[in-house]
DNA sequence: TAAACAGTTGAACAACTATTCAACTGTTTG
DNA sequence: CAAACAGTTGAATAGTTGTTCAACTGTTTA
């Protein structure tokens, strides 16, 4: 994903509380940093991908019968399996003409699950 | 935001794991459940919101000081301030020409926690 | 081997979104 | 009161992104 370039836009204020905005700026994460953390939210910002998530949890699934499941087309969904193979949130097993996809470890299910507790408030 | 209807596209398929799609779509949250997961993350899912979340963790900040912080203009800053009040996920204290902004409650940064471990795997 | 099927892929299009710009509100201060 | 400043907002724009469509690969089977 691509981050555009600081072109040096600047802030018009005349009384900056600097000492706050240096120790915040010691405190932030680098931007690399800033910038994966919000690429990993922009994968699971996305409700086909997040349904797909659920689908493959435990239980395989190969491409046709998520598609059945979403009602959506497979290559639709095809799609957004190449997403989340790039991200590798999830692996995958060909067995003869089916691929069978699956979560690729527990952290993403645990993130999904604090994220479900908050929205339930 | 907005989500599309399901227009009923199928699912080309003919030899479908029935059990299989049965027993995911019984295990499956809610659609509105799915839209609202997929929305939080949404937010989640912006660099400059994601910025300005760790800049006003622990110490509130106006939105100048926020601008400074990131290069930004206030008026982006702004925008992005409405979208994460309108997501409940900060609040504002007003005090004379400024507004000073924090973290609603710790579920947030918990979450961004856990996706931050996830990051450096 | 040819047809059928599962899945992938690139291009195109439509919908969405972050930033900019200009104009605005409301508070402070000279 | 008027000027200055902090912050907000709506419209416009440019960039991004999800789905569709058509064409493709590779495996199976008749």
């Amino acid at each position: 994903m691509k981050h555009q370039e600081n072109n040096v836009p600047l802030c018009e204020c005349e009384e900056l509380h600097s000492d706050i905005i240096e120790k915040k700026r010691e405190e932030m994460p680098g931007e690399n940093t800033l910038y994966e953390l919000s690429d990993f939210f922009k994968i699971l910002g996305d409700s086909t991908r997040v349904k797909i998530l659920f689908a493959i949890d435990g239980e395989p699934m190969c491409v046709c019968d998520i598609a059945d499941l979403l009602g959506m087309t497979k290559s639709a969904v095809s799609h957004q399996l190449k997403i989340l193979r790039q991200s590798d949130l999830i692996t995958y097993r060909k067995s003869g003409k089916n691929v069978f996809y699956t979560l690729a470890d527990d952290h993403v299910r645990d993130i999904i699950e604090k994220a479900l507790e908050h929205i339930k408030e």
